[in-house]
DNA sequence: CGTGTTTGACCGGCGC
DNA sequence: GCGCCGGTCAAACACG
């Protein structure tokens, strides 16, 4: 049960087990391993095992800062999953009487003045394991106040291969290319992209690499799937990332985990219907538990791990 | 031959 | 009015 301690971090992470093992076994800490041999006293050895366990605890703070940023960053992605949830029925019929022509572009821009909808920050992460980070106020606060904010904007990011120049995103749709454009804020060319699924559906996406790291493909979906997905896509799909949208600058990318049942893309998904999630202590244990395990499945996180704590116990041991 | 992709042309919004 | 730009169209092309 490696997720359990770090779920039980999140109420108060400490190393105290740890200390305890130190103080009760005090023949493992070499009695010259400053390189002083026998001169150094008793007194000496205890302000070094002060010293030592100062250090520990500072580690313990910042590893709890690490928990509570995270831990906060979670419920920032669960309050964003409820609103994107509310979305109604209704909302998305007014989303489809929109999208007939490019010429209704300027009457719907008025009906828009008047009918502020749906524009807050949402988030979801759907049944294809791709993480849709979606801000209506990101995506159009400076460059695009004219488009429709009651249209659902997503994005996702999906790490590729340095070699791969496709823009491909493989997220359980079936999708048509009909267009190309190289855009003046990115080297890389955009591609436009219509659902072909199903006839009627109005979702669209855009798929272009990051400015930033070229390796991230930048897909941006506009707009609700209008049928269930069953599309088998023929190769697994890469590992979809978590672009930290609070620093766009410089992303932070975590890959989630694809070992979770019910996220797996090549299996015939029926999304489910949004509905509302409750925050409960059950939900936060259960998120923390998911977050712990993909972090303790990870060989870097749990390598990086033993050694910040094998470095603070026995500070002179190799690396 | 049907389907999907490519790519140049076109359209509409916006700023000057 | 003009030019720029993002988005879309549609003919040409590729492929199985």
């Amino acid at each position: 049960m490696r997720s359990s301690w770090i779920a039980d971090a999140s109420k108060g992470f400490n190393l105290d087990l740890n200390l305890d093992s130190f103080r009760s076994q005090p023949s493992r800490i070499p009695i010259n391993f400053m390189g002083v041999g026998n001169k150094v006293s008793m007194r000496d050895e205890v302000s070094v095992l002060k010293a030592d366990l100062n250090k520990m605890k500072e580690e313990n703070r910042r590893l709890t800062e690490m928990l509570s940023a995270v831990t906060e960053y979670y419920a920032t992605l669960q309050s964003r999953l409820g609103l994107a949830t509310t979305s109604t029925a209704s909302d998305k019929d007014r989303m489809l009487q929109l999208l007939p022509s490019r010429k209704r572009k300027a009457e719907n821009n008025q009906e828009v003045k008047s009918d502020v909808v749906n524009e807050s920050i949402t988030c979801s992460i759907n049944n294809d394991n791709v993480v849709e980070s979606s801000s209506i106020e990101e995506e159009y606060s400076c460059k695009k106040p004219k488009e429709d904010p009651k249209t659902m904007v997503s994005r996702a990011y999906v790490r590729t291969e340095p070699s791969n120049t496709s823009l491909v995103v493989k997220d359980g749709y079936q999708w048509r290319k009909y267009g190309q454009k190289v855009t003046r804020d990115n080297p890389s060319p955009r591609a436009y992209f219509r659902c072909s699924f199903a006839p009627g559906c109005p979702v669209k996406k855009k798929v272009q690499r990051s400015a930033e790291d070229p390796s991230v493909l930048v897909a941006t979906y506009e707009g609700e799937h209008n049928h269930t997905n069953c599309a088998k896509p023929d190769t697994p799909p890469p590992a979809p990332v978590l672009i930290n949208s609070t620093s766009p600058a410089s992303p932070t990318v975590v890959p989630l985990d694809q070992t979770q049942p019910g996220l797996s893309q090549s299996s015939c998904v029926v999304r489910a219907p949004r509905r509302e999630i409750k925050y409960s202590p059950e939900l936060e244990k259960h998120l923390m538990e998911q977050m712990a395990s993909t972090l303790t499945r990870d060989p870097g996180f749990t390598s990086a791990l033993a050694a910040a704590i094998s470095g603070i116990i026995m500070p002179n041991s190799p690396a």
